[in-house]
DNA sequence: TCATTTTGTAGACTATAGTCCGTGGTACAA
DNA sequence: TTGTACCACGGACTATAGTCTACAAAATGA
């Protein structure tokens, strides 16, 4: 199990059941939208701030992007 | 409050409680030394990858990291 | 179709994560 | 005093996080 697919598959999973796209999110986050597909894509190993961007942008707690 | 102090107050609590050094822990996790100092002072940006590391390391899941 | 929206990816770039060297400080035991 | 274990921090360095521009390919709906 690679812990970046696996977050990137939760981000993915949770903007999906928002209905934002990857440039909405981009934008509430504050972060370039391909980086956005490319953290979805498990390719990408973010930083911790951008890990609480991106929950507060989706306005969930970080700890469910742990639960695999 | 500091996502990044927090998480740096977390590592430490949770080393501390299994009486572990920070050398050991570095060499546990497969970091340095002095970064390790760095995070648990609320200094670092750590990735998710070392999140994994460290949490591994600890032998702690990841989520426990994450409950402020 | 066709227009529009959404996404993947590449390349070049800047900022910073993470390493490795060292120094010094503190605390505790011999 | 001396050794030893632990920790904070600085500087210089390499690797990579994250940005930006651009283009192409799906996907979606009329």
């Amino acid at each position: 199990m690679d812990i970046k697919v696996a977050y990137g598959k939760k981000v993915r999973q949770i903007r999906k059941d928002k209905g934002v796209s990857q440039e909405k999110l981009a934008e509430l986050a504050e972060l370039d939208r391909t980086y956005i597909s490319g953290i979805e894509n498990g390719k990408r190993n973010v930083s911790i701030e951008t890990i609480f961007k991106i929950a507060e942008a989706l306005n969930i707690p970080v700890i469910e992007f742990f639960e695999f």
